[in-house]
DNA sequence: ACCTGAACACCGTTCAAGT
DNA sequence: ACCTGAACACCGTTCAAGT
């Protein structure tokens, strides 16, 4: 079934190498699933490609660059909440993903990141001299969280239902001991209704609010 | 020379894989190197453990555990800063941490970092409403941000040259596109200079500024 | 230049057998 | 109850050989 027609090529490797990851996740990457489903043998793959890590880093790379591309329009602030946004969507869509930009230094890729948010720092109307500093604290935000979220989708799984494991975990927190705990379980409730996108979006205005208190622009 | 004098017992299994993730990092921690350094054979690991991926966060507990048990005094920004610091320096020394904090969901462990930091947002006064998404956006912050450090050490490696490797990303900046990277190039410079546990600071520093203006404290 | 596929060293895990 | 160690299925990677 799986005829080649076309030849091989770094593109088609990377591309098969993003379904698998999408399909069954970082263990889904296998150069024995990737021979089948291209039809050749590992040697033709290493033709094209150094090793895993390479490999995984382009499918990264596959994912991350279309969702930084588009440059929104508008006021600073909601420019960065749009970039944030594209990347926690991207992120969202594959999970994989979130390891590598997580664990790998986010320098790796290359630093479009963090020039899409720099401009809205300095738009912002940040002192040069602190421009490095806020626009990393953001990167590092934008690029945690969306980390971390990820994560949490992964527990609940493509299928599975979200509210019911929410309603277990919340559970979990109202049974813990209430001296040790006594926040955690003040905050069940809230933690069974939260919306991930939503608070991903509360943390960005929580930094931008943060960024207007200790920079405030001259008007 | 490894001769068996204690019996084995769990404690001693996840001691030894916490040596060999500090000696040699993720790839470090196999069975083999593990029934090397116990003298036992697997059966024996697999007797006080159910899989590799428990014993990874056993030996991940057992890391972060100590780092959050101290409870700091002082104003609440001061015990945020102390505890958030507190797991920066445990990731510092023990940077195969990252992956696991930032990759598993951070409620897989337990919410103690949860009720640390919520602890003191609730003593900053952000009213009951706001409690969990403030205290969520703050560790996501303190997690994400400590793993993405451990990974750009991970680059510049334990003998490494710090100096030698920000100047080298430094350059590789400078000679970027003016027209692609204005923002980037403009900011290489502090990042040749920049300090990561300062700039981790910074990034607290500018969510509690943020906390202060959303949240003033009534006085 | 590009691809094939057998082979190698290594991995996590199992399990019948011992004490 | 606790441990042994051979065995299994699988992995990333190499490489002589083909076209």
């Amino acid at each position: 079934m799986p005829r080649r027609t076309e030849s091989l090529s770094r593109e088609r490797i990377v591309d098969a190498a993003v379904e698998l990851l999408d399909a069954a996740g970082e263990g889904g990457l296998t150069f024995r699933a990737l021979t089948d489903r291209l039809a050749t043998g590992p040697g033709a793959i290493y033709w094209h490609v150094a090793n895993k890590g390479e490999l995984l880093a382009a499918a990264t790379d596959a994912v991350v660059s279309p969702a930084l591309a588009a440059d929104p329009a508008g006021a600073p602030g909601d420019r960065l909440r749009a970039v944030a946004l594209a990347l926690f969507d991207a992120i969202d869509a594959h999970p994989w993903v979130a390891a590598q930009l997580a664990s790998g230094p986010w320098q790796t890729t290359d630093p479009r990141l963090l020039e899409s948010v720099g401009q809205q720092v300095r738009a912002l109307g940040v002192p040069r001299g602190r421009w490095f500093t806020v626009a990393s604290v953001l990167v590092q935000y934008i690029v945690g969280a969306a980390a971390q979220n990820a994560a949490n989708a992964r527990v609940v799984g493509p299928g599975g239902d979200r509210a019911a494991i929410l309603g277990e975990m919340a559970r979990g927190w109202e049974d813990l001991d209430p001296d040790a705990y006594p926040f955690t379980r003040a905050v069940a409730g809230q933690m069974r209704a939260h919306d991930d996108r939503e608070q991903f979006l509360a943390g960005i205005d929580l930094a931008l609010a943060g960024v207007a208190a200790l920079h405030p622009p001259r008007s």
